[in-house]
RNA sequence: UGCCUGAUAGUAUAAUGGUAGUACGACGGUUUUUGGUACCGUUUGUCUAGGUUCGAAUCCUGGUCGGGCAACCA
């Protein structure tokens, strides 16, 4: 039984394209990422988009590099690009390279000039900059406006042909130089570079722009709907306008809100300089929204995308919570990870009712959401116990559910136990509570008749195994650290990362898997990190689970 | 001060001239061997001023506020 949702705008019209046999009902989408940088959050909302249309009516995705620009790309990211839309969970039709049709964009500008509708410029970068004016003035021509179509073929030949060094020449469109749109006064469409190109190395010496690749390559692959993000609206016309020239394959451009995330950043430029400067480890940080921190933290592609589910798809600017995003994750992670215990802050309980010695097995299910507990481990018990140091209290407040001399809690999966005493040491920290346990209170045998408020979390000592666990806290202390005053980085947070080199995890956790989410109960969700070994585990915190009590007090 | 865009609870998003709804958050409750989960309930909204209409979030006009645009970046 389906659910009836509401269509998006972008849904709309392509209902509308296809309701009206536009293109035979055909849809074909494409994910045009430069592969100068990581894929981050708000790249996945694109993708979702993208492969989600093409999959919702019968269509498909081409995954296409936009690699006009030599000097930024490299095949590295290529890689990781490749890696993080397979793990999001998609498959494209093709993989492509704005790179493989150089030929045809060059003879497309070729087209242009003989059409009268390009010309080789001379200018400088600044002349050129001062020439289009502002947008309340108009531009002003330069003499190189009005060469003839023979010297521009010439010249843009000679330019290919490498006769000139970087910034030289332009070629540029012959638009007009008093558009009140400033991306019409003769956009420049190709520029020199001699620079060596990730997959056509030295072949070219000249590279078309964004403006003169993008819209012919949707029309090369003859894409249906070109998406993008709202700030390439303004260059809609020009998209528009030389697939109308080149008489080309008539794809459209739609363009969407790019997403916004609280106390993160999500430009390439931003990210990019918190690896350089070493704000983080690296692009796989899991503080970083790049999908590959995400997935290092413990982000299930399956969480990803049902927030970009969530979230929608419209024209206005927006900023969504953090806290939808942890939503997400923790509602897969709930009914997917297996219940394990672990003690991260111990603090020692002894037994003294309980035999020194004795090791005793408990049982405890692998998951309570699932049908059957998705079977389940056993767990050693004995008289001395590692528990959470915030699960005593010397002076416990009224509805504090755990323990306190005279309090009595459950054992999670083990017997009801009674505090009777503690020692502290010479500063004053609480060093060993005592507690009496019940016999008849066992887990699955009890038949003391004892009812407790609170259950806790607990290893036993002799049989605990360590591991360095990894908390995380937001990267920012501000909600739009972008739009604060001075720079982003001022507003980095210094306690983003917690490290406990000694956490208690209960035996079974030495079989974990790598990629797998682990729920620590009472603690949160966790998962290993890629830098785990047999020797030295590490577990990173991808989110902790929600907590009614703390927010209270 | 030119052009392009947009404006619905705290945050997102729906309602396509006819009951302003949903989710997250917050708050309260029930259940619970995780102060988790699940379930139930409460709370808060159409930027503004006019106009058209029996009826306007929706259409029209003016204003206000936000975002984008003057890279040999994409």
């Amino acid at each position: 039984m389906s659910e009836e949702r509401s269509l998006n705008f972008i849904e709309e019209i392509v209902e509308e394209d296809i309701a009206a046999g536009k293109h035979g009902g055909r849809v074909l989408t494409r994910f045009p990422p430069e592969p100068n940088g990581y894929l981050h959050i708000g790249h996945a909302k694109s993708i979702c988009l993208n492969f989600g249309l093409a999959k919702k009516y019968n269509g498909k995705t081409n995954l296409r590099f936009d690699d006009t620009n030599p000097t930024k790309e490299e095949t590295e990211y290529v890689d990781s690009i490749k890696e993080d839309v397979k793990w999001l969970g998609f498959d494209w039709a093709e993989e492509l390279y704005a790179s493989d049709y150089f030929d045809k964009l060059y003879n497309f500008a070729v087209t242009l000039i003989k059409k009268g509708l390009a010309y080789v410029d001379d200018s400088t970068a600044e002349e050129i900059a001062a020439q289009k004016g502002t947008p309340t003035e108009p531009g002003t021509p330069n003499e190189y406006r009005s060469r003839s179509v023979e010297e521009n073929l010439q010249l843009f030949a000679d330019m290919k042909a490498g006769k000139y060094q970087d910034g030289d020449k332009v070629l540029r469109a012959k638009i007009d130089l008093a558009s009140p749109n400033m991306l019409l006064r003769d956009p420049l469409i190709y520029r020199i570079k001699h620079a060596h190109h990730h997959r056509t190395g030295d072949a070219w010496c000249i590279y078309p722009m964004y403006d003169f690749a993008h819209g012919q390559s949707d029309a090369i692959e003859e894409i249906t709907h070109s998406i993008c993000t709202l700030e390439f609206v303004s260059h809609r016309p020009l998209y528009d306008l030389f697939i109308e020239e080149l008489n080309i394959f008539p794809s459209k451009q739609y363009e969407f809100a790019r997403l916004n995330m609280t106390y993160t950043v999500m430009s390439k430029r931003k990210l990019l300089q918190l690896v350089n400067e070493n704000h983080v480890e690296s692009w796989d940080d899991p503080r970083m929204a790049t999908i590959s921190g995400l997935r290092r933290r413990g982000y299930t592609a399956a969480s990803i995308r049902e927030f970009c589910e969530r979230i929608g798809v419209a024209k206005r600017e927006n900023m969504i919570d953090f806290s939808l995003l942890e939503f997400c994750i923790r509602e897969d992670l709930n009914k997917t990870a297996w219940r394990r215990m672990a003690v991260l802050d111990p603090i020692k309980m002894i037994i003294t009712n309980y035999p020194e010695g004795k090791t005793e097995t408990m049982h405890g299910e692998n998951n309570p959401e699932v049908e059957g507990g998705d079977g389940g481990r056993d767990m050693p018990f004995s008289n001395e116990l590692w528990i959470e140091r915030e699960d005593f209290m010397e002076e416990p407040p009224k509805k504090f559910f755990r323990l306190g001399v005279g309090l009595m809690v459950r054992l999670k999966n083990a017997y009801i136990v009674k505090c009777e005493d503690f020692k502290k040491d010479a500063d004053g920290k609480v060093t060993e509570i005592y507690c009496t346990y019940i016999a008849e209170s066992k887990s699955g045998h009890d038949t003391s008749g004892i009812n407790v408020k609170g259950t806790i979390h607990w290893v036993s000592v002799p049989h605990a195994k360590t591991a360095e666990v990894r908390l995380y806290d937001r990267l920012f202390q501000v909600e739009d650290p972008s739009n604060e005053e001075g720079d982003f980085k001022d507003y980095i947070n210094p306690n983003s990362l917690h490290i406990i080199p000694n956490a208690y995890i209960e035996a079974d956790l030495a079989n974990a898997e790598m990629g797998k989410g682990y729920q620590f109960i009472r603690k949160g969700y966790f998962t290993l990190d890629k830098h785990s070994t047999a020797d030295q585990l590490v577990f990173n915190r991808t989110v902790t689970l929600k907590d009614g009590w703390a927010k209270k007090s």
